[in-house]
DNA sequence: GTCCATGCAAACGATTTGCAGAGTT
DNA sequence: AACTCTGCAAATCGTTTGCATGGAC
């Protein structure tokens, strides 16, 4: 809510009670949710939403550059709020994704053959591993 | 073809043509093609092959680890047939996938905070970029 | 005959789209 | 009235599954 409630009052984006329903979600937690996450959530304050709204607010915010489109789940896409450019781990039992903040640009380096066919603009880090929680 | 093709005699997995050509596509060239350009391809010499056929190929390599699933693009999986661990490159413009073989695991550690969360058992680098072809 | 791969068609799950009705200005 | 968001339903796309047929041992 707060950063992008407080940013579009009204212009350019509707701010309608489901949109806000979606920002307070999506920035609530450190959750990485799917589009159906979000659904069932919203669900709950308006039993009446519609996927469609749903991907619809989904499309408007990361056009805005609101949110992050996270290509991590083969089965499914997720979101974010967090703008700011960071890598991700994955729980490989129970598919928990966790953020990490770490700028490992200067390491990640690509090998010399493959610098002659591309030119590198951006990286993102993959990292697997198990949750406390899984480790029971 | 090469690797595979030798592994299995007939054992365990029957060599029928179509999953020949599956291999031989997959193995042939530094592609990472999605399942149906591994159909289309296939069908040029096989026109009544399946995507049944070639989902279940697809299944049972994996299953043998013979085949690796690259979850990059957010539309469709990609299968390459490499299975050293290595990472990869997208052109942002075309969606090319290119190989990167590098180690930076000694350099990709996680931050203190993701430590108490997760327990890292691997990673995978996704560089973006642009391709040579895309450039002009 | 047994086993398992094939190929067709139907099913499925995630996402997208068309469109009529509503809310806001 | 103009604009745009909502919600329903239908459509689309990638992938999976059920099942009858058919080839290899």
């Amino acid at each position: 809510m707060r950063k992008v409630l407080q940013k579009y009052g009204r212009r350019g984006f509707k701010m309608t009670p489901q949109r806000i329903a979606i920002l307070e979600y999506l920035e609530g937690s450190d959750n990485h949710p799917s589009a159906e996450d979000i659904f069932r959530d919203v669900k709950k304050r308006y039993p009446t939403v519609s996927f469609a709204t749903v991907y619809n607010t989904i499309e408007a915010l990361k056009k805005r550059k609101e949110i992050v489109e996270i290509t991590i789940d083969p089965e499914r896409k997720h979101y974010e709020p967090n703008i700011n450019p960071h890598h991700h781990i994955v729980c490989i039992i129970c598919k928990k994704i966790g953020d990490v903040f770490a700028d490992y640009s200067t390491a990640l380096r690509l090998p010399a053959e493959v610098e002659q066919e591309f030119i590198a603009t951006g990286n993102h880090v993959h990292f697997f591993g198990i949750c406390k929680n899984c480790r029971s």
